[in-house]
DNA sequence: TTTGCTAAAA
């Protein structure tokens, strides 16, 4: 299987260029900061955070158990590969341990888990359970639970203990009959007993109840062990407290235990969740050079990190180790992949590794399917959407709400209303798929791009009724299906209602308003949709009135746009300065449209708009307005008549770029385009062989300049 | 029926 993988990857990836000899790991990663740094980076990052462990631990002064910054700084600054070709094999090939024979490489996980002890059957096991439900139903009080503990139908012995202690859910029910154990002193606390209740502890979150029972142990010199420890590590992580992970993690070292793999892939996704990258590399190779064999968790844990960061080539990476390890992927880490390669933005390779999961003979589960339906719908891949649906059906695979909300939401995506309707429809009357706010929002989703503004308002009705509150999307979506009607009133009315219970406007929602205000006549419809604008982003309003003061200088625009700009997130930076141009344009401010498009350049907002090659140039307005458009492609044909004029180089063929008119936000691009083309009589035609392209050549474009100027050289 | 590690949506 993972030959079939990981040729599929390279045949993806490299394409025919497949330089078999090329490192593996020649990613971004190394190009930023060789092996040698990651380690100097890593060891740096440990010791500088400080240990705060308390006095009674005996670990401070044993000189014998150095902290694991300690051990691994000697080996970064002697033992490590210096030449780049070492370096390569010690990172391409994981599996050979690279040794100095004058110094033995000392190792950072212990390769044999933690053994449990031995369960012996105990004859009062349902007695014991049926009193543990009643412990665990009874009111939350100490008294009541004491109260209940007197019934206890057999002696609390260590045994007996241990069976109730584990099947108590609550971690109150939990942590009161670990502290009632404790004072009735039948028995010395081993261990375990901790264990079990830390776990408790953990599925409540509670990490300083955690802690204290952890430095109780050490204070009553009870072993802390590998499951104590990776139970602290999980249960810091979970509780966002990432330090006390990090922490715990290094006391285990200066106490001599070495970690195991359980503990290790804890630590791992630790510093993955600190976005540390390189420390998690570092950790991962000395795993591996320590003799580790990583399991399918571990590769989770990474597989899931360079999902984070969109970072194909690491995800590659994973798979090159799996590969060259023989581990065999299991369901979730399949699950892990699938949802990191959507991250990464390769839908086409998420679907191979689907296909080589399914053909590997697994089944795929709900969060498989809600990764691949997600992937699809944002990719705008209407048919693989259609055709997974499809088999999920044929072959009643797994389905819970989760995925249907992301089939609706996959709809909305592609523009599927009917399809959206039915599924909506048949969630209504499903046993234990019910429509949510989710699925509500998603079918307004659907309304709003699509403009149906009775069926949207009919929607928002129903969902109010059922005590569903609209979110801050939900209103978005119902904005924007306002403003596309023109219903400003109503438009004005759900963003007073929205906000009223409580929604907070975010960049895309005042990005809804801004475009809702382009599509006003001046007037009252203006000022009032301004008004809500104006609640949620008042700079914002205040750069829409200077930008339609003829008295505003460039450099104040300027300085505005870069204020306004700088203050809102990278997803609606774009659409507010396409809708900034169309305000300009419909208010018949060509100029004004020009500085802006100018300003968007210059800030980045527009990286493809042009591209040339020796053959060809070319103007891509897929990503703008239709008003951005218009002015971006009065610029090119200035530009070009300049350069035509000036009698530089030109290519044989020009083109722009305006995309076929299938995405639902890009209606209408074509034909505002070709009228615009028209009324310039530029000689751009719509070509038949590449679609969504208007293409003219430059005999064409020539031609075209010198009719419209007299031949005066500029 | 068992003391620890990976997983979810605009």
């Amino acid at each position: 299987m993972a030959a079939t993988l990981s040729t599929a990857i390279d045949v993806h990836f490299t394409g025919p260029k497949t330089d078999t000899k090329r490192p593996i790991f020649f990613t971004k990663h190394q190009r930023h900061s060789p092996t040698r740094r990651r380690f100097t980076i890593y060891c740096n990052s440990l010791s500088k955070s400080p240990l705060k462990s308390p006095q009674n631990l005996s670990e401070s002064t044993n000189p014998k158990n150095p902290s694991l910054s300690d051990q691994l700084k000697p080996l970064s600054a002697t033992t490590l590969p210096t030449t780049t070709k070492e370096q390569t094999h010690l990172l391409s090939n994981p599996k050979s341990i690279w040794v100095n024979p004058a110094r033995p490489k000392r190792s950072v996980i212990s390769l044999q888990r933690h053994k449990r002890s031995l369960y012996s059957y105990n004859p009062n096991v349902r007695e014991l359970r049926l009193f543990a439900q009643k412990l665990n139903n009874c009111e939350d009080t100490e008294s009541a639970f004491l109260a209940v503990l007197e019934e206890i139908p057999h002696p609390p012995t260590r045994e007996n203990a241990l069976l109730i202690l584990n099947s108590l859910k609550p971690w109150q029910k939990a942590h009161l009959f670990f502290n009632w154990i404790k004072t009735q002193n039948l028995f010395p606390m081993e261990t375990i007993f901790y264990n079990v209740t830390m776990k408790s502890l953990r599925f409540g979150r509670q990490f300083q109840l955690i802690e204290e029972l952890a430095n109780e142990m050490v204070s009553n010199e009870i072993v802390l062990d590998n499951i104590t420890y990776s139970t602290i590590i999980t249960c810091a992580k979970r509780c966002n407290l990432f330090d006390k992970a990090v922490e715990w993690f290094e006391r285990m070292y200066k106490t001599g235990l070495m970690p195991d793999e359980v503990t290790y892939s804890a630590i791992l996704d630790v510093y993955a969740k600190l976005g540390k990258v390189e420390d998690v590399l570092s950790l991962y190779e000395r795993g591996v050079a320590s003799g580790w064999r990583p399991d399918p968790i571990a590769f989770s844990v990474l597989g899931k990190m360079f999902g984070e960061n969109g970072d194909y080539d690491g995800i590659r990476y994973v798979l090159q180790e799996m590969k060259s390890l023989g581990v065999q992927p299991n369901l979730v880490l399949y699950n892990t992949l699938l949802e990191a390669m959507g991250k990464a933005g390769k839908p086409g390779l998420a679907r191979t590794l689907f296909d080589e999961m399914v053909d590997s003979g697994l089944t795929p589960n709900e969060k498989t399917l809600t990764a691949l339906i997600k992937i699809y719908g944002k990719a705008k891949w209407a048919k693989d959407a259609m055709q997974l649906w499809e088999r999920m059906r044929s072959n009643k695979w797994p389905m819970d709400f989760i995925l249907n909300n992301t089939l609706l939401n996959m709809c909305a995506d592609i523009g599927l209303e009917e399809e959206a309707e039915k599924l909506f429809e048949d969630m209504k009357v499903s046993e234990n798929s019910r429509p949510d706010s989710w699925s509500y929002t998603a079918m307004l989703n659907i309304y709003g791009s699509g403009g149906k503004v009775h069926k949207a308002i009919e929607l928002f009705e129903e969902m109010t009724d059922l005590g569903f509150e609209l979110n801050v999307m939900g209103c978005t979506c119902l904005i924007q299906c306002f403003a596309k009607a023109r219903r400003f009133d109503d438009l004005v009315r759900v963003f007073g209602v929205a906000v009223e219970q409580g929604v907070k406007p975010d960049d895309r929602l005042c990005g809804c308003l801004l475009s809702a205000v382009s599509l006003c006549e001046e007037g009252e419809d203006v000022e009032k949709v301004l008004a809500c604008l104006h609640q949620a982003n008042p700079e914002l309003v205040a750069f829409v009135k200077l930008i339609q003061e003829e008295g505003s200088s460039f450099e104040t625009v300027k300085e505005g746009f870069r204020s306004v700009i700088s203050n809102s997130l990278d997803d609606a930076r774009r659409p507010f300065c396409n809708c900034l141009i169309d305000i300009c344009r419909n208010r018949n401010l060509p100029e004004r449209a020009h500085e802006l498009l100018y300003l968007g350049t210059v800030y980045g907002l527009y990286p493809s708009l042009h591209n040339r090659t020796a053959a060809e140039w070319s103007l891509d307005v897929r990503s703008l307005s239709i008003g951005a458009a218009h002015t971006a492609l009065e610029e090119w044909m200035g530009t070009l008549a300049k350069i035509v004029r000036r009698q530089e180089a030109l290519p044989e063929l020009f083109l722009a770029r305006t995309g076929t008119g299938t995405h639902k936000f890009a209606q209408g691009m074509t034909s505002a385009v070709a009228s615009h083309l028209e009324k310039l009589a530029a000689p751009f035609s719509q070509s038949e062989e590449r679609a969504g392209c208007f293409v003219a050549t430059r005999d064409d474009l020539v031609l075209w300049v010198h009719s419209r100027t007299p031949s005066t050289v500029v």
